[in-house]
DNA sequence: ATTCATCAAGTCATCTGATGACTTGATGAA
DNA sequence: TTCATCAAGTCATCAGATGACTTGATGAAT
């Protein structure tokens, strides 16, 4: 069935608003009616105006100024972006960051430095097995790799992206499935370097693509129960 | 001089709760005080306090239950790591967005369906040249053909994420290079939906791969002056 | 004619109090 | 053991009031 949607005053005042200035009837810069006019055209009190508006401000869209009134700062909508992101199924999220680690791969296989190359070696000696200090100790071990990875592709917004995506993934994992995922090898990462060492990118695409792969896998049986 | 610092309580109030969560004071799951409590720890009135809440629940910080209580969701700031992936360069930003590019056409192609194949057709048809409507409406029209690519891959983290780069690359095109970079043709898009179509995965990286080439080579270009 | 202090209207900022809607755990009957 | 009912706790929303700030108009002083 179509789940029913719950929403409430705010959320619709919000968008109501926000669609008011994407779509340009209110214009850059221009004065938007006041909080008593919204109030009425909105049919919600002031107080619910005020946290429409306020959402509206934080993201960057609007710009309140006291004793002179409200203003379009922007129409451009970008800065919820990340939380859309962080809004959209695991898998979703997973394949996202996946992508940053292919191209990542790629990239640091064109790139990267004999100063990465040992680091990658050292942080990969380091992950050794869950054994060492526990599964939650492992993951940081894990993840530390992957990062040296992206850093070596010397691409800074894939760098944060990744970054962002490691936080939201986890969440979303504690929230959800709580930790059922296999965890890859360390011959698969051995090969993922080894590629790029070799400085050979078709390889390391193809090595992140073989240790992605049960991972996803997995993926597809949870989310098909 | 230092220009004096005029911020309101519900800006301060936002940021003392934002504090408190990223901080990890409050965990992921916990419910935070009640409105009334928050409104004594902050010494400001309710309604200041759920202005503050409002905005945190917008940035996907916190989660509102009526009748329950508000609980942390996240402990992620997107809204600072965005600010951090908006100031790197234009070529990393340019470089994350192909990698989006080239792993949405991988599962595009696995994904696909009649519809999507239908749809991207006919944006790829409508693309044309750059002489019909000026080079503002067919940046729009090649924009709406990529998007199609990355809807046909089912995964709406990398499309949100795809609209977030295409907004910050134009933003900072626009404040830079003022548009000096090629624009793909249309046969090597056309080469991108026969992949797709044809349910060939390795193509259709091949074929983004092929297209990107020129216009990273212009970047390297442009950033080595 | 220009400058500048003053003032009044308009607007957002904030507080207070009240009522309704919803959730959740406890209670007790079937 | 199951399930309907209930009460307490919490957020959602409204209404009214006061304070702080901005802005343009006014008019006196220079």
């Amino acid at each position: 069935m179509q789940p029913a949607v719950r929403t409430n005053l705010t959320t619709s005042a919000t968008e109501s608003l926000r669609a008011e200035i994407v779509s340009g009837r209110w214009g850059v810069g221009e004065r938007v009616p006041n909080e008593a006019v919204l109030s009425d055209l909105l049919a919600v009190s002031r107080g619910t105006v005020r946290e429409a508006v306020r959402v509206l401000v934080s993201q960057g869209l609007l710009d309140t100024r006291q004793g002179s009134g409200t203003y379009v700062r922007s129409t451009v909508d970008a800065s919820a972006a990340l939380d859309r992101v962080r809004r959209t199924g695991l898998r979703d999220q997973w394949e996202a960051r996946a992508a940053l680690d292919l191209e990542a791969a790629r990239l640091a296989a064109l790139r990267r430095t004999p100063a990465d190359i040992k680091r990658m070696r050292q942080l990969l000696a380091e992950r050794g097995s869950v054994a060492d200090g526990g599964s939650e100790a492992f993951i940081q071990r894990d993840l530390a790799f992957h990062k040296s990875v992206v850093a070596a592709s010397g691409n800074k917004a894939m760098m944060e992206l990744y970054d962002f995506f490691t936080v939201a993934i986890t969440e979303t994992i504690h929230a959800t499935i709580d930790g059922e995922l296999p965890e890859p090898d360390q011959q698969a990462h051995a090969a993922i370097l080894d590629a790029i060492a070799a400085g050979d990118p078709d390889g390391a695409v193809a090595a992140v693509h073989a240790f992605m792969a049960p991972v996803l896998a997995q993926f597809e049986r949870l989310l098909s129960q």
